[in-house]
DNA sequence: GCCGCTTGAGAACGACCGTTCTCCACATTA
DNA sequence: TAATGTGGAGAACGGTCGTTCTCAAGCGGC
């Protein structure tokens, strides 16, 4: 039966996940995401212990493909040109506002809503911070800017208020925006790594 | 009783307010709201028929405070050099967020909290980015520069930026890095208006 | 066939929340 | 004093949610 369980695993945390990122974390019961997984409560119990314990596989799931999305988008923009490359990255941001359900960040917005209550979804949405400012620093540090520490801190500021901004005005402007933005604090352009 | 009244209402409000701000507006029960004012149950619900307008109160009334008090911090540093009017809008976030009890911004964890169910909230906020974004657009255009709507939409990304960044990392720095970003973005100094 | 185990379906439980209702103390007016 | 109205305290109602429990059906081993 271990199959079946990971089977069902996959099931509940892809159900959970849409459920979550769609209606907001505290509007999906547990029944609801049992309805949509199709499987039993019990099931669903001993496959996450409790809905804190599923809401942080979420995060870690949906850190891990958003990532993955990313880092594939900025690879196949490959100029090789690192200056590109960073920009791509709001490329990225404004293909994913324009994608049909988008609904802000789901960090962001899971912190908002039970930041405060679940250490756990806390720390799994500073992990994803956390990588996103890493991955975000190697593409600038690669364009030879003097102080690549305070150019990501300035990206990821222009990163977070896009997506805010996108959220809120149902609209993928704000990427465009950002990458303007991004685009007049990086170097114009001479070397690569 | 009409001053009765008024007076209940205020203190309804600034009860709610700290209530919502601090804790959530989901998290806060009209119960704790009732207790936190001092008022029955009864004239609460006189004062504000629902929770819905309650909440909307909540946030016309912190889009008043915000504001104003942002109006206020610019107006002080009066160099006078609309530039530097501009870049007091970072400075005022950089205080604010400074303050004890920070929590991000009111009107985007209103907006992820209940803007999907709340018409009224969701039209609160959207009110205040407007207004937000009006502000600024005049600060912007009495730089002189040549394209002011485009700057104004990129000092936006950077306000909602630092405030998402400032919320989740408990940070005043988002910030500075926020304001430095529009430094980079406004014209260098020339004429005022 | 019979026993023990696991499973699924869903009822049940306790807690909370927004809102309304009951009840009684009190004040005002005649 | 009696009638009337008003307000407060908090119980009550209907609903939801996270979690646990019941119960019967199914299945493998003897």
């Amino acid at each position: 039966m271990d199959a079946d369980n990971e089977a069902a695993r996959e099931r509940v945390l892809e159900a959970a996940g849409e459920l979550f990122y769609t209606h907001g974390i505290r509007a999906v019961g547990m029944d609801r995401i049992r309805d949509a997984a199709g499987v039993s409560l019990k099931r669903l119990y001993r496959c996450y212990a409790s809905k804190d314990e599923l809401v942080e596989a979420y995060l870690r799931d949906r850190d891990r493909r958003l990532r993955g999305a990313l880092a594939e988008y900025v690879a196949g923009e490959a100029t090789g040109r690192p200056r590109e490359r960073v920009l791509a990255v709001f490329d990225w941001l404004h293909w994913w506002f324009g994608e049909p359900g988008f609904r802000g960040c789901p960090f962001t917005n899971a912190f908002n809503e039970v930041g405060a209550e679940s250490a756990r979804a806390a720390a799994a949405v500073h992990d994803h911070q956390r990588a996103v400012g890493a991955y975000l620093r190697d593409l600038i540090a690669a364009t030879g800017t003097p102080d690549p520490d305070a150019v990501t801190n300035r990206c990821l500021v222009l990163y977070a208020g896009s997506l805010t901004c996108a959220a809120i005005s149902h609209s993928r402007a704000p990427a465009l925006y950002a990458r303007e933005t991004a685009a007049a604090i990086l170097p114009s352009d001479e070397r690569a790594a």
